[in-house]
DNA sequence: AATATAAGTCAATATGACTGACGTAAATTC
DNA sequence: GAATTTACGTCAGTCATATTGACTTATATT
């Protein structure tokens, strides 16, 4: 290998130092580019997930499971159509998982006692065994990142997630990660 | 429609509140279980990257090509296994999405001067273009959530983030992210 | 009785990833 | 100079996750 490039795999740049004009520093009408951020959280997300996705595909699922899963144990009795809501996916794309992870024996399937179209979700112990573990992987990773932050880190970093998210759905989006955590059993 | 559910599209919980064991709050051996981040992050990521994606529709793009682009966009002259590196993926997978944005001239090959093997990639004008205007949309959104923090709370966030990755990469990705932006017009 | 909703299903398709193997050119090492 | 390694590309086949559009069944609502 020449030695022009790459003293770490990631360290790849290579141009020569030319003088740069400062003006090309920034471009468009933005006054700040947060290019270090935008990378940040397409790193941060990857290793955010990376180590739960392990853990599913010893189960042969996928992330798309991980997804419906969580939502089903953090919602109990949810339906179908709410879950499509949260999900923003198709009702056939979250057939094809629902129905191996109900084959599975992770989520159960109850008729609405009230209006009987609906089938209401709850996950099974094995399913919210499954969540929990996984609830708990992730949780670790973040704590560990915040542990090292001032003390109002947690909430800063909650507050601009949560300013990060479309203005529209805000309100609605924080009505239901704010639920606390009530596990119902099966009512069968 | 009864009205035991959904008030709202997301409020969809809908057990009745029966008496709950406090024990069954947490679970597992972890102090704090961070559901609320966890689903933030979830939500806050995908309305992150969805304007982008509406973007790289219109040429018929998606988040892989936006990946390849953008990091070709930041590091100049790079050389396909760094990239591969960078992105983790395969040089299959890379190798098709590679291909379209040459084939529609957003990125330049130009064999390394000093060892012919390699293909430095470089973006093209349009292929700097598109990339800064992606980074535009996602600077704004960024802002936009910074700007109602506490003064420091861009720092935090970063440093957040930066906590959030493996520690082994860690060096190396802080080191990726923290170069200054430097366009350089490709040499043919 | 007519309409709307909840859920499931069918067929066809697209994207983005994977594995494993193979080939070529060029650089490095022995 | 020969052997090995590296950089890059390509082939064939597969998989996971998503899409659209149409259709059915059961049940609720108007």
């Amino acid at each position: 290998m020449t030695d022009v490039n790459s003293k770490t795999p990631l360290s790849s740049g290579s141009e020569p130092s030319n003088g740069v004009d400062p003006s090309q520093l920034l471009h468009g009408d933005q006054a700040s580019c947060r290019y270090d951020l935008i990378e940040l959280l397409f790193f941060a997300y990857r290793d955010f997930t990376a180590m739960a996705d392990d853990r599913l595909a010893e189960f042969d699922f996928g992330r798309a499971h991980h997804r419906v899963l969580h939502f089903v144990h953090r919602n109990p009795g949810i339906m179908v159509t709410d879950l499509l809501t949260i999900l923003q996916i198709t009702k056939q794309s979250l057939g094809r998982v629902l129905k191996q992870l109900v084959d599975q024996d992770f989520i159960e399937q109850q008729p609405g006692p009230i209006d009987r179209r609906q089938r209401l979700l709850h996950a099974t112990p094995k399913g919210h065994e499954l969540a929990s573990h996984l609830v708990d992987i992730q949780s670790e990773l973040l704590n560990r990142a915040i542990k090292d932050l001032p003390d109002d880190g947690a909430a800063l970093v909650k507050q601009f997630l949560i300013q990060m998210l479309d203005t529209d759905k805000r309100d609605d989006i924080v009505r239901l990660v704010s639920k606390t955590y009530r596990p119902v059993p099966p009512v069968g």
